[in-house]
DNA sequence: CAGTCTGCTTCCTTGATATT
DNA sequence: AATATCAAGGAAGCAGACTG
């Protein structure tokens, strides 16, 4: 996990960081994500070091690649490197400073060992810490659409402002790189470029957008859309997940209340998180019937480094077990273990209750103009869109 | 190879605005 | 006030890519 290291002096380098991965619309999904899981790599030596390396494996792993096929994987490297990409995009007050790189300058495979260089500029200009919020790898691998990733990107930087200002149209096609003639049209660009996007992010991001939209007559000239932060995703925002949710468990509250230092706790729920609840529980009982002289923290202490079997149980008045872990887990459940859940729900299903939820959805007002009774699906892939969405927040209820 | 998904085009409806 | 025009949005459907 990269040190976060201290934020540079002038705010306009900041935001001239933040544009890095305005990559405007030249690379694909995979390559994109090339980009930001190669920077994630190299984030905390990009200014120690010249040449970074990353096992191939991992590579793979870290992108969502899961082919073989390494020939495509090169193919996308060398494309990443033959693509300059500008940094001028939206800055500030109407200058038109313009600098560009090409992401990667050099790259080797070998022995299944990946290395690659940046130029000196772009490492001085990716140091930033800042940029390390825009990369959230959890994210790139869950957008499907590139459209989705782009609009993410753009959004993030405004998180803090709560809003990406008023942009006119023809430059989100250009920074969502939907410049396709059938986008001409702003319906088109809308439906399916923009709502799109917009519902991927919500659903799956560290961010809340809404688009708001600018008209001239009736024509949208400018968007903008309003950036707020997603409570059920934040925890994943970045290299904190895994100790937010272990400062949210049940043992790391009682063992803070208890006198435990945060790190300490957060490091005995990292090692053993069962005997790290039962060595809590313990304590507490412990030191309600007043048994404990003192410091009940660091009796805590002792008790979790030396003793390696807490024994509770009958013989002593107690009759009630210890509650392990697994209650506090099934609480703790994730957004991400929900989704999946759902998932699986809907899979499961038979063909009568997926004849039940069809008949349901159209009772609530969806249209059904392309049910199918036999099979309880819709043929059409809008209407199926629209479905899937509706059942998958009625399952999700319903658990 | 059948079923499904995705990108795209075309046609229709709705509602706001401009014109008479 | 009635009518025409325009842009957005909804819906249907086709073709080609993908998947198991």
């Amino acid at each position: 996990m990269p040190n976060i290291k201290p934020l540079g002096p002038q705010a306009s380098e900041l935001k001239k960081h933040v544009a890095t991965v305005h990559v405007s619309g030249e690379l694909s999904l995979l390559e994109r994500k090339i980009v930001n899981v190669l920077l994630l790599n190299a984030f905390d030596d990009l200014l120690t070091k010249k040449r970074h390396t990353l096992p191939v494996g991992i590579f793979c792993t870290m992108l969502g690649f899961d082919s073989k096929n390494h020939d495509a994987l090169k193919r996308a490297l060398l494309k990443v490197m033959s693509t300059p990409i500008s940094f001028d995009l939206l800055h500030d007050g109407g200058k038109t400073d313009w600098e560009a790189s090409p992401l990667i300058a050099y790259a080797s495979i070998k022995n299944g060992l990946c290395s690659y260089e940046y130029s000196d500029w772009l490492a001085g200009k990716l140091a930033n810490p800042d940029i390390y919020t825009l990369i959230n790898i959890n994210v790139q691998r869950q957008f499907s659409g590139g459209y989705a990733l782009a609009l993410y990107e753009n959004c993030l930087r405004f998180k803090r402002t709560g809003s990406t200002g008023w942009i006119p149209v023809e430059t989100w096609r250009r920074l969502l790189g939907a410049d396709a003639s059938m986008y001409d049209e702003f319906k088109h660009f809308s439906a399916e470029v923009i709502k799109k996007a917009v519902k991927e992010i919500n659903q799956v991001s560290n961010i809340v957008v809404s688009p708001e939209y600018k008209r001239e007559a009736r024509r949208v000239v400018q968007i903008r859309f309003l950036v707020e932060d997603n409570p059920q995703k934040s925890m994943y925002d970045n290299e904190d997940e895994e100790q937010k949710s272990i400062r949210e468990s049940d043992a790391f509250k009682r063992l803070t209340r208890l006198g435990v230092g945060d790190r300490l706790a957060i490091s005995w729920i990292q090692q053993e998180p069962d005997r790290a609840l039962q060595t809590a529980i313990y304590v507490e009982e412990r030191a309600k019937s007043k048994q404990i002289r003192g410091n009940a923290g660091g009796y805590a202490r002792t008790v979790f480094e030396k003793a390696a079997r807490i024994e509770v149980g009958p013989g002593n008045g107690q009759t009630e077990s210890v509650p392990t872990l697994p209650a506090v887990a099934e609480a703790d459940t994730s957004a991400e273990e929900r989704s999946r859940r759902t998932t699986a729900r809907i899979k499961s299903m038979t063909l009568a209750e997926k004849q039940k939820f069809a008949g349901e959805y159209m009772a609530e007002g969806g249209k059904g103009n392309t049910y199918q009774p036999e099979t309880g699906t819709f043929k059409n892939a809008l209407e199926r869109t629209a479905y899937t969405s509706w059942l998958r927040a009625k399952v999700a209820d319903g658990q």
